[in-house]
DNA sequence: CGCTAATCGAGACGGTACGTCGGGTCTTAGG
DNA sequence: CCTAAGACCCGACGTACCGTCTCGATTAGCG
């Protein structure tokens, strides 16, 4: 399968025929987050989401390529919720983020479709690009303003490098996001207000050391 | 399915019958993670693997339950490769488990399989567990391997606190463990000497300036 | 199995969706009898007979529920080839058809399927109904007939009293049917031209013999 | 399969080691009676009877080649019952067998049975082989038996020709048998006293009328 | 207002894999 | 040599989804 209908038309007007229906996307999108959160991944079915959405088949294959397409697209909107509140220093910011990630991965939906779409991207370069595109690189802009909004403390220095400062931030953010993920589902250990703060003292800390040597 | 004959009988020592073949048992874990890698996770099939081993399907699934608990036993014995040689100092050593743990990492059927059954894992507490049994909990060994050498060494000081000090293990185990997969898996980019030399300088940066607070 | 489907749909008309293929249900009966005579009742799959029809398997299974209804199916057209055509005399006439039945008998779909949808009736009711009605009764049209054309003749009288007629020609094709498939299955001798005539001289004297008494 | 251990053994006392069990024997062939009369013929299993009989599979399988071989055994000795008591006349011994037939036809292990095997026979020579000398034939001295006392009543005329006698007897065996079978099995009506005296009647009539002709 | 064309629902289609079951064989230990 | 037990290979079962296809029936905008 290779996409046959890309996605909807952004710019491509269609300017003739019947147009697509607005509502079944989205009864399509939601009836496949409710779907993850029941079945899970591996038992997620076209044909079920379909029903759910009281939609044909058909309908679906036209707008989305196959399974995977269609959870990225129904989940990358969650992500989209994080923000980064100004909490008042750099640490206060961190734990928050932390702690607004952590409630995210709890939610059933995105814990189970977060992983699934990301094993079956193992084997699917274009699957990869579209989940980082659509949902991996989308959270840097936290690093990214956190670091600013820090520096505009006085709590980091402005760097020098621009590309150490690109790498460093690439550093943060797997070290931050592996960190809660692997928490999470992995240990299967609750991100509380705890382990968020001695997590946090502990990227700061060797942000820091880091800095000084 | 319901596990109907869980695994082999690790006790119990069913004295009646002709007794399961040994090989059949390393033939199937073989050519599962072959079928792993050529195929990737979804696209592995139980009578596929059953025909690589030259085993009757029935003979697979009298040994285990499913996809799930196969791929698990299949890949679990890989990450026991994992060692943690002693590079005189604790720097060196952690540079040189990450470095190690990456390798095991690229490797196709470590990482279709990995992220594949933890996110099937999401709503399967039994599989969960089998699967922090099999392959997750084993590799804390290193995390206090690597501290009770550095300990030797006088890079750290004693732990007081027992339980303070379990918990920094499970830290450092989450933090390790996630940036690397984090990094190597969902950002795609490579585990190398460089990122992981970044990587052991914020860690133990952080690891001093949290125990100095 | 519990007849999912029933059969097509006679008078529901299925207004909407793709309508069934008129082709594929030739091509499986077809492909039934072909199979019948190649591999024996035991031996026939219905994977194998989708796979002649040039047909998937869930194509038939939407038809048929089992085996057994399949094949009563694609036997019970065959013995709709059986006519009464008029020789002249009652006599002759019923040689003819017994001839015709035991050639029908002689073919190697119809003598391997009639006894074993016959057996695999006695403990299924609705199997038995609907060989019964698919089948056997069909075939009491060439007794009737018969009888109809031997009393234009005035080769025998018009019976009297309707029940009595229908009971004998009840038991003139059990008489007739019967000894034609046990003399063809069972005692496997052949139903030749002379068997035929000293059959017949048997049944016809036995009538007339039993209508003066 | 090809009868690998032909039989228990007539002749050949296996002079060295274990005996087979007698009771084994008779605790098969009842067991298979009883699964005939619950399951039918397609769902009798041989490993089902194997436990019915507190057997082992092997056991059943070192004495009989395969379903069908073990079928016509445990039916076979059921035929044996038949008996030609003296009623008094031709009519009367008629009747009597052809009840008698009847109500073993309408014992469930033999009405499946009989067709089953049959059935099976149709492309297997050596099967229909064993059938026609295990049940079959052995029922034709039932006619010779009927015929020699009417002969001695004077109802019949002592035969001229042997040979014609012979293709006499054969015709009449088909008949009834084939007349009885198709009533009960196929027609699915009763073989009550009524239908038993009219096709007596039937028979009897068609036999001095062909006598005289 | 009617035409054109893409959409919609429904559901049948050819496939592939599933997990189970039965057949018949083989391999144990034990009688 | 037999027996009970049970694992073995094999092949068919009937089901579930897949992704595609054909239907008749809606909708739009354009002429």
């Amino acid at each position: 399968m290779v996409t046959p209908m890309p996605h909807p038309t952004p710019d491509r007007p269609a300017r003739t025929g019947r147009p697509r229906s607005q509502e079944a996307d989205a009864a399509i999108l939601a009836a496949t987050r409710e779907a993850l959160v029941e079945l899970g991944w591996s038992k997620l079915t076209l044909g079920d989401v379909a029903t759910r959405a009281g939609v044909a088949k058909t309908t679906l294959y036209r707008r989305w390529a196959g399974k995977n397409e269609l959870v990225v697209d129904a989940v990358a909107e969650l992500f989209d919720e994080l923000e980064l509140p100004d909490r008042g220093s750099l640490a206060a910011d961190v734990e928050g983020v932390v702690l607004q990630f952590a409630a995210l991965l709890g939610r059933p939906e995105t814990r189970t479709a977060l992983m699934a779409v990301v094993a079956e991207s193992t084997g699917d370069e274009a699957l990869r690009a579209r989940i980082r595109s659509s949902i991996v690189d989308r959270q840097k802009r936290l690093v990214l303003e956190g670091r600013g909004r820090a520096q505009e403390r006085g709590e980091l220095p402005a760097e020098e490098d621009p590309e150490t400062a690109a790498r460093t931030a690439d550093l943060i953010f797997d070290v931050v996001a592996g960190a809660v993920v692997h928490r999470s589902l992995v240990s299967c250990e609750p991100v509380d207000a705890e382990w968020a703060h001695r997590f946090t003292a502990l990227l700061l800390g060797g942000l820091t050391a880091a800095a000084h040597s």
